[in-house]
DNA sequence: CGCTAGCTTGGTCGATCGACCAAATTATAT
DNA sequence: ATATAATTTGGTCGATCGACCAAGCTAGCG
């Protein structure tokens, strides 16, 4: 028997240790911000002392890339999942898709992680390679999206109406958080934008 | 004769003094980021002591707060001259603030400036209740705009439009810095845009 | 049993931060 | 010229940061 397995705690396996650190590091991030974000703070939050968190993570941008990474995926792969189970129409799952999307925003800490993510992305060039990985897929996923829903539109103007589609997007989520926004009314706003989405899917003027 | 007008030198006035400050922290926020922004970096910039910067700004929040002030007051003028020269029309009116807010994208400074805005704002109150003071008064002034173009659309209709407008403004400043952005061809991105605008604008449906 | 590898502690280091202040300097007014 | 006010200097303070490391602890191994 291996040492791992034999292990009574499961939750002090080597990999565990690090998903609590990185559970730790992005609760702080959200909840506290990017000027919080310290070796010290995210060790306390995990329950260590800071010299063992850099037993785990040798740097603060080990910790951070790793987070990055494990938020990001984990954002893709549920924005997919919302679309392959949005409706059998390539119309149906476009509106799936936005509303998944909007349905992320609801959660203040989407939000507020996004924002924080801008925020660091502005100057460490780790976080800002790994901001363009993700929207870079992001985009072509929409643009996939918007010619299925009609061919018609053409893949250069797909790409430009997918990019302003994404623009929306997250200038919403800078809106959106982290205290009531702008006296938008968001209900009545998604309608809105479900409405443009449909011109901006079906007019290939 | 007073004292401000007898100096040799009308650069060392009081006010001239500030004014060089708020000029350095902007020129720091801009060119290093949100996180070299110190006390002290400011007072080299501009040419001082870090102990002299807190004889005419007793804190740091004070310069950030009126360096602030001093950029979204700015930016507001610009936009609402860009306005008031754009035309007899109220359409060809809002086609000329649009390409105002487009062409101050352009610069880089200023994607730069607004996404540590961001980033400042994210936790820094002051600095939320200035950004929230402007983009207010930008939103009611689009708002405007749309209706002055189209009577039809009713204020609660213009008012979400407005919103998705604006949103979607600052997304695309997200994504214009700091580097060339995600493979958007920007010209082509925004006739896209002002043609989005036009049914924004129109389709009162 | 003792050995060893994995894990944890607690403390230190130099750097930087915002803030503060007494003293020195410079400009203006009398 | 002298007194007064405005400005500038240079240094200090306590706090926090990322990083580093020697020593101690623990669990499974032979």
């Amino acid at each position: 028997m291996t040492r791992a397995a034999a292990r009574r705690d499961a939750s002090r396996t080597s990999t565990q240790r690090r998903e609590t650190i990185l559970e730790a590091a992005t609760a702080i991030l959200v909840e506290e911000g990017h000027a919080r974000l310290s070796t010290r703070t995210i060790a306390a939050r995990a329950g260590m002392r800071a010299g063992n968190l850099q037993y785990y993570y040798r740097a603060k941008a080990d910790v951070v890339r790793a987070m990055l990474g494990r938020y990001l995926e984990r954002a893709a792969r549920a924005i997919e999942t919302r679309i392959s189970a949005g409706g059998a129409t390539a119309q149906a799952r476009l509106h799936a898709a936005i509303d998944g999307v909007l349905a992320d925003q609801e959660s203040p800490e989407s939000c507020r992680f996004f924002r924080e993510l801008w925020a660091l992305a502005a100057h460490d060039p780790a976080v800002d390679a790994a901001m363009r990985d993700f929207y870079s897929g992001y985009w072509r996923r929409v643009v996939e999206l918007l010619l299925d829903t009609n061919r018609g539109l053409g893949r250069p103007r797909a790409e430009r109406r997918a990019a302003l589609l994404i623009a929306m997007f997250e200038g919403l989520m800078l809106f959106r958080s982290p205290r009531p926004p702008y006296a938008l009314p968001i209900p009545a706003l998604e309608k809105e934008l479900h409405a443009l989405a449909e011109t901006l899917v079906l007019d290939a003027c």
